[in-house]
RNA sequence: GGGUUCGUAGCCUAGCCUGGUAGGGCGAUGGUCUCCAAAACCAUCGAUCGUCGGUUCAAAUCCGAUCGGGCCCA
């Protein structure tokens, strides 16, 4: 693959992805500075992932902000699919999620979709893909949601308040949508045929505008049920895009939940943490010490750095005295991952704690079928 | 239900026709080098060849059955 190849798509990233680029291919509007700026009005706060680019694209965002000054409420709604335990690239959308919840006092709604993962995955089955849901939720609740404005919905315990409108939404789904959509071949079981239809259900669960912050590679479902939504009666789904947090080994792919060590989970210990930094962090330091002094870092390829900036130093200040410093030369990479390790380990010990409360609290989470 | 095709280390795959206990690539691991990581170089680990049975001195290789995946037709 050459460097300005790439490839995102629900169930696959590679490459190094110009976001530009992908919002010409997938037809989203980057955020603009004037977006930005409502945001941070109605919210009275300017959200460093906002502020960085960490959420760079949208659909519709303004249409809800608009409804919003107007008085119309509108819900969130955003998931994930439960191949394996959660690392810390999940937490991003969730945490924007929690802050968007926060603001505006509006409802959520999180899709764990072990149905999905099932079809997708040919080596897991139902019963591991509903235990990765169980484990999933609990980093979710951890995050610290409104119990009373949040629930967790499990595609395959919820299928029955799910099916109704994933039956509106399939039958306006023809087999040349998906396969345009996703790729799908003749190989492809009919699960996954269907499934975007379930994905899309809780776009219309409640009726009310629906915005959903979510990784930029779910994009291609949402594309279809905004296709649809007139068809069946309902306001298109606005969406906000994250990008991929990249793998610790470098910048050629997002953080994957089955590569082990390319991977920070949530259940880490600070020793495992410290080792993986330290060990497999793609670093944008020179061959040595004295080049280093002499000619400074690469923050922006430095996968250490780029972790500060997409989760773990929300100070801006801080952040760019790192980014001079190690640009400079003044830090290097090993100081660099230092902090990084530091601010991991800081960031999961209450993280995980809050994670074993969770265990109680899981239950008022779950979506009760009526 | 019929036909067809595939099943070799974590992944991709050679070998199967012309039987003699398996070769490569990626990956992984360790080392050298680096403030780390990457790259580079060196080294190492790793498969009883889906399963069961048969033929044979000898089977991944032939035969039968069975399980699993794919495609086509009905």
């Amino acid at each position: 693959m050459s460097a300005d190849e790439f490839i995102v798509t629900p169930w696959h990233v590679e490459g190094d992805i110009d976001y530009d680029k992908l919002i010409e291919k997938f037809g989203t509007e980057k955020i603009s500075p004037e977006l930005r700026e409502k945001i941070k009005n109605l919210t009275n706060e300017d959200h460093f992932m906002l502020r960085r680019g960490i959420f760079f694209s949208h659909r519709e965002m303004n249409r809800i902000l608009e409804d919003y000054e107007k008085g119309i409420e509108f819900f969130l709604y955003t998931g994930r699919g439960p191949s394996g335990h959660t690392h810390i690239g999940h937490l991003v959308p969730w945490m924007f999620a929690k802050w968007l919840q926060e603001k505006f006092d509006v409802n959520l709604y999180f899709q764990l979709t072990d149905d999905e993962k099932f079809y997708s995955k040919t080596d897991l089955t139902l019963e591991e893909t509903s235990k990765y849901a169980y484990e999933n939720a609990l980093d979710f609740i951890a995050l610290g949601f409104n119990p009373e404005k949040t629930k967790i919905i499990i595609n395959t315990k919820n299928i029955q308040t799910l099916y109704p409108i994933a039956a509106q939404v399939a039958k306006k789904i023809n087999f040349s949508n998906t396969k345009a959509t996703f790729g799908f071949t003749n190989e492809t079981n009919i699960g996954m045929i269907f499934y975007t239809s379930l994905q899309s259900a809780p776009c219309f669960i409640e009726d009310k505008p629906v915005l959903i912050p979510l990784g930029v590679d779910q994009d291609p479902h949402f594309r279809l049920t905004r296709d649809i939504a007139q068809k069946i009666g309902k306001q298109k789904p606005a969406l906000i895009h994250n990008i991929m947090v990249p793998a610790l080994t470098g910048p050629g792919g997002k953080m994957s939940a089955s590569e082990e060590k390319g991977t920070i989970y949530t259940t880490d210990t600070p020793d495992i943490v410290k080792k993986k930094i330290n060990k497999y962090a793609f670093s944008g330091g020179q061959p040595d010490i004295e080049q280093h002094r002499k000619l400074g870092g690469n923050p922006d390829i430095d996968v250490s750095y780029q972790y500060l900036r997409i989760f773990f130093e929300p100070d801006d200040a801080k952040l760019k005295k790192i980014y001079e410093d190690y640009k400079s030369g003044k830090l290097l990479s090993g100081e660099l991952k230092a902090i990084l390790i530091e601010k991991i380990n800081e960031f999961l010990k209450t993280h995980q704690e809050k994670r074993e409360k969770a265990k109680q609290q899981i239950e008022q989470f779950l979506l009760k079928n009526k």
